[in-house]
DNA sequence: CACATACCGGACAAATTTGTCCGGTAATAA
DNA sequence: TTATTACCGGACAAATTTGTCCGGTATGTG
């Protein structure tokens, strides 16, 4: 579905999100690796990534590490995290692999694809990590087995 | 969301099943490679696996090439396709990479996410790949552009 | 300032996926 | 039988994704 470069950017973003939103506080890459189950320098380059298109926030020195700002947390949505990391392939490319989606010349799978597609699409554009930390902090939802 | 395996496997198929029921016309790889776009020797490989796999009939010789017979046509649906060449990881793994999907320690997206996955493994349960092939003869579905 | 902390950035390496090549094998026909 | 056709199978190569390492840079503390 998503690419492992992704998976661990959601998931980074979730704990981090839980963390700013339920207790104002930091948390730095071994904290995340470790709470996410996720390889430590390639979970930094995902989150560089993230910081550069300020979906996240990072602060240097001691003391400091990764958080998620208030407003970060209400409007950062899964459909922002999944562009930024994996580009629009999953959100607007074909099932079968034509170079263009659309109507013009559709592939068989087309027209029942679509819903899905869409719904999938609705999904990523509602949640913000906001909610989805919620959900971890009622412990409806978690990052790691 | 498919591999370009499993994509140019779906797309062959199609198209060798449109072939076979319309024209009863077995069809060779260069042909299909021409037909849905895809590089000749790569979807070899992937024939190959489908005809282990007893989704396809290939024949050898002259006047040889891949067939699908009125069973394999009638019964071998989009959900046997994916299985054979990506395995269960799309339509059964979690959206966020945890190893395991399950109620049990589910993910923040779980319950979001599961009827969206039901949907698509409902849609390719039911799609046989001699529907798919209709649509293209109907001129309602292309297999490039 | 000196020092410790922790993110940043680039180079590098391993693993997987995608794609190519070529000789082997089975089938058909002259 | 010989030649031709076309799939089969394994080895190999390129590209992409995944993952590691290490020095650099910014920041806070004494
Ligand atoms: S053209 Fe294939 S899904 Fe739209
Ligand atoms: S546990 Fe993540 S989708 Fe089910």
């Amino acid at each position: 579905m998503f690419s492992k470069a992704c998976e661990y950017g959601i998931r980074a973003l979730i704990y981090i999100g839980q963390q700013s939103a339920d207790f104002g506080r930091r948390v730095g890459l071994r904290d995340i690796a470790a709470e996410i189950d996720s390889p430590e320098a390639f979970t930094a380059k995902v989150l560089q990534q993230l910081v550069r298109q300020q979906l996240l926030t990072s602060v240097k020195g001691p003391a400091g590490g990764f958080e998620l700002t208030p407003e970060q947390l209400r409007t950062v949505t899964l459909r922002q995290v999944v562009l930024a990391i994996d580009g629009p392939g999953m959100l607007q490319g074909c099932a079968l692999g034509l170079p263009q989606c659309s109507a013009k010349q559709p592939c068989p799978m087309h027209y029942q694809f679509l819903p899905i597609r869409d719904q999938l699409n609705e999904l990523l554009r509602t949640y913000t990590i906001g909610e989805l930390a919620g959900k971890v902090h009622e412990g409806l939802g978690f990052l790691k087995q």
